[in-house]
DNA sequence: TTACCTGCAAACCATTTGCAGATCC
DNA sequence: GGATCTGCAAATGGTTTGCAGGTAA
């Protein structure tokens, strides 16, 4: 509804959160951006942060364990967690190679089912051997 | 390491899991107990519920939005959550019925994939219509 | 007797919010 | 000028923890 008004604040993060693959918590993109921007406060961080998700620009990771982690890349797509050293990594899939289970979990169930949210577990590349 | 001793609090909390299907945060276990033993605390509570996720014999269900909540069938199965009134259901499904998704995932991924998590969302029975 | 367990209350952590002043349009 | 934004600091909500006393084996 409202109108959003430009922002330094909130084009900086949307721009460290473009440029990095990292899936960074709140505070690491806190700390990344006071660098060069002392004054920002941790609250701006946050609520423009929900902002850009409320608007589809970026996407919030809420993966069990730990602070939510964001995606500055709004397409959907799933994500990789490492048990060894918690990183997120992205998971390259053809759109909608997993639409189907969908359907799998519809047939004894007797609601409606939307949608589904995935999250794959095990070792990254550096932390296999 | 420690063994565990009898405790009348966490039996009770272990077999009003058992006779739920509501997959109660620890909040509404907390609140359910008190009703017959007033002097149970909350700390106490989300003791025993994470004593019990150790030993295996309850599952912790931490779906993103809102309180974390458990589960007295520890056999690994997957859930539910209605985006309407956020009811937690069990989804019923032949056991590793979606196992073959590690596989669609690892294909373009360079770590190893262990196993994944997965919510469905929707409408339960209750709210679609 | 001695782990382990409890209630209580305070601490903790991630996130949100109220406010008074600054900024964009 | 007025709505939207900011920094700050306090509040919130869920969960954990330290402590001193209680209980099971």
């Amino acid at each position: 509804m409202s109108n959003l008004k430009f922002s330094r604040q909130r084009e900086t993060i949307k721009e460290y959160l473009a440029n990095t693959k990292e899936h960074p918590t709140a505070d690491m993109i806190y700390m990344s951006i006071r660098e060069t921007n002392p004054n920002i406060s941790l609250g701006t961080v946050y609520r423009n942060l929900n902002l850009l998700v409320d608007q589809g620009e970026i996407i919030k990771i809420s993966h069990g364990t730990g602070s939510d982690r964001f995606d500055g890349n709004p397409k959907p797509h799933y994500h990789f967690v490492c048990t060894a050293c918690s990183c997120v990594q992205d998971i390259e899939l053809a759109p909608g190679a997993l639409d189907h289970i969908n359907l799998i979990a519809s047939a004894n169930f007797n609601g409606e089912i939307k949608g589904h949210s995935t999250f794959f577990y095990g070792h990254c590349a550096n932390c296999k051997r």
